[in-house]
RNA sequence: GGGCGGGUAGUUCAGUGGGAGAACGCUUGCUUGACACGCAAGAGGUCGGAGGUUCAAUUCCUCUCCCGCCCA
């Protein structure tokens, strides 16, 4: 290898797209069956298809293709599998955006035509977000990338859909749905966000009928839904009212009669205790009409305005409608009181708009029969939810799950498979629209509606693999090995795929579902658009880097926890790789001459003390992967790097290298930190892929691609536990010739002198043989001595590890600093001794700890003694 | 109302039944032949509060306060 030098800063720009387009040219992504190796296989979350690469996804993506290098390098068959969703509301929402600066409306285009701007609107965006994801270094199999509307995925859809729909767990039924009158679409109960809102709470009077002079006092929320009122109930042993159940009230502004009834849902304590009943705006209240068989008066419509139903109120908008009630109320004597009442209010999750209860006919899924097996699968650990926390919360959602509303009344997305009869009240799913109805051969239509989208994201593990054919790879990576997404997706997706996958496949749809938490700004609040304080990862790749993102994303939290974005936390991952840049240019300026095959001098101590350190790395940074504990991984490395490799290491090998060695020992040296350093960078690979490519290319290396080297292995034998402790006396005594240097204001070109004294045979060959490293690294010419009877006044002392390290000073001591010094080092020492001696004096400590504890402390009362003993003789002699 | 997470150095966060850690910031000194996105040395914490279990609690248990999230 010539003589390499490299720029001092990295630049990720100059390598980041370079090593991306050779790897994704290469195919090294690309995951083919193969029978003879374990697969590994994750499916992407697939992010909406015109959507952009925001933070969560940067996230999210890069601890799946951390998990995916990983495994990839231990030599699984590792597949990645990505892909896009169609994001029904989101994407038709967005096209119609479009046209409404066009001045037109998706009425005046029609379906088909709005469907064709709709598929040119995602081919024109439909690959910006994959892009980005290429920029993250997403280590996916993009000859395998999926679309949920692509005709395999929609295959998948009707299947499913026609099975269920066969088996009777589809049905369709009128049923009180949420709509929001934005989107113009019904959502799911999951898809409505509860939030404490500033309300009031009007007490109104309901005269009897006969007798119009006696009244119930009710307590609303919502006085623009009494129009649709048609009863009032109270709790059945509530005795204040018993009595006037089963009779009549008049509904004010209205006329309409209406019993009053008596139901346990009732809150006495709520209020006045009477409820006014309204079953086409209220879940609960149309329960209890169902319970009671009472009329649904539906009075708004879907635009959110009053329906022809509400009388002079018509055509209103609701809340206007809600202050003109509250008028004519006050005008009629009507209105008792009004309170302060903050209460929980539906929004519609897409677009904030206040959700309107209605009733409608809609398509559901019956859930009670589906989510057993679901339950049962996670109860019984065939699934495992990392962190283990987020069981509770998936059972608890599923054991007390309520229907699912799938059809949307939008144009984007699988249309529901189901042909009506327009001349009997026939209904068939069907694959193929029917020529004719099978009972009186009338003409058959489509239902006009969508599926949810997450009713196929639900398929989203089998669908993407072939299904409903039987592929080999449904066969060789299904069930698939973890998913990793976000704790806010939890019942939206994960759970639906769990009982998708048992339902249709028959087999759970992954092992383990890794579960991190969101990304929020350095005020801890979640990112959004309104607020404008997201951070855009591509402005942050563009000048950081990819690697200092991952880095940056993967460090410092914990797994589930959510993670506040800092800039500062962002230049520390920055400059961490540029550590890395430049350990590695140190290397490759002194590896001109190296030779694998030369012929090299034996170890010393500080080549076993990296060896060990390293394996102590390997095995730290395997544990920790394989717990999920990315972070902590990433730390070990991090630390291993900065603090043994570069400060200790590199520093104490240095001489060897610059030639004031034997060629052997030069090459040992050489050896050591290749293999290392290169070790370190395949450790690092999964977490910043590029910077480590970059520099493994450069190193001394067999093979095309870091990605593929085998995962560094740890091995036990090579930890040398002596030499670990051999250094820790040689980094302590430098360490504290440093600080006396320091404290003593040494001038750093000046060499002091420097008197090691022990009587510990062991420690004084440990430091005879690597004085070397004491007088490079601090800078001091070395003695060491078995004992000193004359000690020289005119010196500074520190002990490390029972050794007295005296820094004779003559002329340059100044005498009260030392003596401070020496004082506020025995107080610590003494506080410390009192804390073990208390420990080591008392019985039940004797008795009951273990053993190497009572030694540990043992251990450390002596060491404290020396060292006291030491700086106290010490300071007696200055005084 | 129920559930969950958090409260540890000035700040942001790791971590642990047995001597409190990191990064940034701060103090002091360094253009030391990889790196000032750096090197060396250092200051800084009653680990939210109270009680309990234990030889030993920041860590386990109970209660309590504050912050955040989810569900109803």
């Amino acid at each position: 290898m010539s003589n390499t030098e490299l720029p001092k800063t990295y630049d990720p720009k100059k390598v980041e797209d370079k090593w991306y387009q050779y790897w994704e040219n290469s195919k090294y992504f690309h995951a083919e069956v193969d029978k003879k190796r374990q697969p590994f296989c994750i499916v992407m979350p697939p992010p909406n298809v015109t959507g952009q690469l925001h933070m969560g996804h940067a996230l999210d993506n890069t601890l799946q293709d951390i998990l995916t290098r990983w495994r990839r390098m231990q030599g699984y068959n590792a597949l990645w599998l990505p892909g896009t969703d169609h994001a029904g509301i989101a994407t038709q929402a967005k096209v119609e955006e479009q046209l409404r600066r066009e001045g037109i409306s998706k009425y005046d285009l029609g379906r088909e035509n709005f469907l064709e701007r709709v598929w040119d609107w995602k081919h024109k965006y439909g690959n910006r977000i994959t892009t980005q994801l290429r920029k993250l270094g997403a280590s996916c199999d993009w000859d395998r990338e999926r679309f949920t509307m692509d005709e395999g995925c929609s295959k998948a859809v009707q299947e499913v859909f026609i099975n269920l729909y066969n088996e009777g767990l589809i049905y369709r039924d009128n049923y009180i749905v949420n709509w929001c009158p934005h989107c113009k679409t019904t959502i799911s109960d999951i898809e409505v966000e509860h939030k404490e809102k500033p309300g009031k709470l009007y007490h109104i009077k309901y005269p009897f009928k006969d007798n119009p002079d006696e009244y119930m006092v009710i307590a609303t929320t919502r006085p623009e839904t009494m129009l649709g009122d048609v009863a009032v109930a109270v709790n059945p042993e509530d005795n204040r009212y018993l009595h006037m159940v089963g009779r009549t009230l008049v509904l004010p502004l209205v006329g309409r009669e209406m019993p009053v009834i008596a139901d346990a849902y009732v809150d006495p304590s709520f209020g006045s205790g009477c409820v006014k009943i309204t079953p086409a705006h209220d879940p609960n209240d149309f329960e209890i009409g169902k319970r009671h068989n009472l009329p649904e008066v539906q009075v708004i419509d879907k635009d959110g305005r009053m329906s022809d139903l509400a009388g002079k109120y018509a055509g209103m908008d609701r809340y206007e409608c809600r202050q003109q009630i509250v008028k004519d109320l006050e005008d009629q004597g009507l209105l008792v009181k009004v309170e302060d009442n903050p209460h929980s209010v539906g929004h519609c999750y897409r677009c904030d708009t206040v959700v309107e209860p209605m009733i409608s006919k809609q398509w559901f899924v019956k859930m009670k029969p589906l989510a057993e097996p679901a339950v049962q699968a996670v109860k019984e650990g065939k699934i495992r939810f990392i962190p283990e926390r987020f069981t509770k919360i998936y059972l608890n959602w599923m054991e007390n799950i309520r229907d699912w509303c799938i059809s949307r009344q939008l144009w984007w997305g699988h249309r529901i498979p189901v042909y009506y009869c327009q001349d009997c009240d026939e209904m068939v799913a069907a694959k193929e629209p029917p020529a004719e109805c099978s009972r009186c051969g009338g003409k058959m239509e489509q239902d006009p509606d969508v599926l949810d989208t997450w009713f196929s994201s639900a398929l989203w593990p089998f669908s993407t693999l072939g299904w409903p054919e039987k592929t080999e790879d449904l066969e060789h990576f299904y069930p698939t090995s973890v998913l990793v997404t976000g704790r806010d997706i939890i019942f939206f997706w994960v759970a639906r795929m769990i009982f998708s996958g048992l339902h249709h496949m028959k087999e759970i749809p992954f092992k383990e579902v890794f579960i991190h938490g969101l990304v929020l700004d350095s005020q801890g609040r979640k990112m959004s658009k309104s607020l404008g304080n997201g951070v855009d990862p591509l402005e942050v790749i563009e000048k950081y880097g990819a690697d200092s993102l991952r880095f940056m994303l993967v460090t410092g939290n914990t797994p589930g926890n959510d993670l506040r974005f800092h800039f500062e936390r962002l230049e520390k991952a920055r400059n961490f790789a540029n550590k890395l840049w430049n350990a590695s240019r140190f290397a490759l300026m002194n590896l001109d001459d190296y030779d694998e095959n030369a012929s090299r001098g034996e170890l010393t101590l500080a080549d076993r003390w990296i060896l060990s350190r390293y394996h102590n790395a390997v095995n730290e940074v395997n544990n920790f992967m394989e717990n999920y504990e990315l972070g902590e991984a990433a730390r070990v490395l991090y630390e291993f790097t900065w603090n043994e490799l570069c400060d200790w290491y590199i520093e104490l090998i240095k001489p060897r290298l610059y030639h004031k060695t034997t060629p052997a020992d030069r090459a040992a040296a050489q050896h050591v930190l290749v293999t290392v350093l290169r070790g370190t960078m395949e450790l690092l690979h999964p977490f910043m892929p590029f910077i480590t490519e970059e520099i493994w290319q450069y190193l001394p290396h067999k093979g095309e691609t870091i990605m593929l080297q085998p995962w560094p292995e740890y091995n036990p034998e090579l930890r040398d536990l002596d030499a670990e402790n051999a250094m820790n006396l040689v980094m302590e005594t430098i360490t504290e010739v440093r600080r006396i240097r320091g404290e003593m204001r040494v001038p750093p070109s000046k060499v002091a002198e420097v008197i090691l004294v022990t009587a510990n045979e062991g420690s004084r060959a440990v430091l005879e043989q690597n004085s070397s490293y004491v007088e490079d690294l601090a800078n001091a010419s070395v003695n060491i001595k078995e004992s000193l009877v004359e000690k020289p006044d005119q010196a500074a002392l520190g002990v490390a590890r029972g050794v007295e390290v005296i820094v004779p000073l003559k002329g340059l001591i100044d005498i009260d600093k030392e003596i401070a010094r020496l004082r506020k080092e025995l107080q610590s020492i003494e506080k410390e001794l009192k804390r073990v001696q208390g420990k080591l004096g008392n019985q039940n400590f004797l008795a009951k700890a273990p053993a190497e504890v009572v030694d540990k402390e043992k251990a450390k009362e002596e060491e404290l003694l020396t060292k006291k003993a030491a700086l106290s003789d010490r300071l007696k002699m200055l005084q």
